[in-house]
DNA sequence: AGCCGTATGTAACAAATGTTACTGCATCAC
DNA sequence: GTGATGCAGTAACATTTGTTACATACGGCT
């Protein structure tokens, strides 16, 4: 494991720090689609997340889903972290985008670290930020885009954690992350079909040019 | 000032820590409607809210805006920590919603008291948790209700943070802050009037029943 | 009172998004 | 092959929100 941590968190974290992680930190693999973090449950550990990409999903009371941002290589859950300091019930459901390597946390070690460590703290303070930044922006998505620039973004931002030009995803899916309607994926993904952006195939989308 | 300061930080901070802001915080007030940050400036202190409350406001590049949350008495604000911490520009505006009283904390202090202050990580933690749920319900109003009852939940917020049944404000005003148009809340407002649940005057609004 | 600027009321229309219903097509199990 | 199932395409319509345009009302000022 110790290698895999020093691969990905070594220039952020310091040698002692990152013995630790190894000491206490436990190895897990999912697969694509493993709900990592139901709404509503407690949390127990943090994860580091090694490769592979974590969606956070906000989802309200009537079940309702919205897709809040991805998680990759590097970062961590800054609800978790929240939720762990103050105990608290998550807010949030996190699902793995593709397979998936991290490392867990107990989260006991948590105020110890940042108390002990300056590169702990400023990680964590980093993960807050960013995630800070990446809601704000979904905010700016919801509030200024209209539906069919949401999806652009959105195709984009998938291309990017998947590493794939081929969406796996059926239209149901996607409307599910935006919180719209599958038939309004489908008429603004045929339109970008008819502009050339994308090819539409079965159970997966090809984007061409965006 | 260190009155203003125990009564309202005592019990989160520790004593040697509310001397050190004492000895290194500026007293602040500010009037109503007052600009504390702007969108891409660079922040040089942070505020602890002693009295009163701030609008935080995103802003898009065509100007347009929307209210992200308040802050009040107790609070601070979270993009200001982030941003000091990682030297960024601000992504957002700050607003004085009633006349308030602030300290100014210069940013270099803050590394050193995350390091030395357990109860200021707890607080610097808990502001950012506290932040973090807020933009996130944010995106729960405009993502999963109508404008209805976006306004019905900003109606809400404003006596809450103001503690005045009768809101003193144009319709444009909160059509700025709901980025929507003027005609969609007189429109709105006439229903909520029509279902007796507010009064309509000039430049101001009585919520009678919510 | 008469005037002016601003706020509000309202109608009519436009655009975006959501909903329902139905079609055809691919795939899979049998 | 047949039937069942799930996915995608599309039309028709409903609802919500945004836009334009204009009327009216209010408050302060002279």
């Amino acid at each position: 494991m110790i290698q895999e941590i020093k691969n990905n968190y070594g220039h952020l974290l310091e040698d002692e720090l990152l013995e630790e992680i190894n000491q206490v930190g436990t190895f897990k693999e999912v697969p694509e689609g493993f709900e990592l973090i139901k709404a509503g449950s407690y949390i127990k550990s943090m994860p580091l997340i090694i490769s592979g990409a974590i969606k956070i999903l906000r989802e309200d009371n009537d079940g309702d889903e919205l897709l809040l941002y991805f998680l990759e290589q590097g970062d961590t859950c800054a609800m978790t972290l929240s939720c762990c300091l103050v105990n608290q019930k998550s807010e949030i459901k996190a699902i793995a985008e593709t397979d998936a390597k991290l490392i867990m946390i107990p989260i006991d070690k948590m105020e110890k670290w940042t108390a002990k460590y300056k590169s702990w703290r400023n990680f964590v303070f980093e993960s807050y930020h960013k995630r800070l930044i990446e809601a704000i922006e979904t905010i700016d998505s919801i509030a200024f885009l209209n539906m069919d620039d949401r999806l652009l973004k959105y195709l984009k931002d998938k291309i990017k954690v998947n590493q794939d030009h081929t969406i796996n995803n059926t239209h149901q899916q996607i409307a599910y992350d935006l919180h719209t309607s599958r038939v309004v994926i489908s008429r603004l993904l045929k339109k970008l079909e008819k502009a050339g952006k994308v090819k539409l195939n079965r159970n997966n989308i090809e984007v061409l040019d965006i």
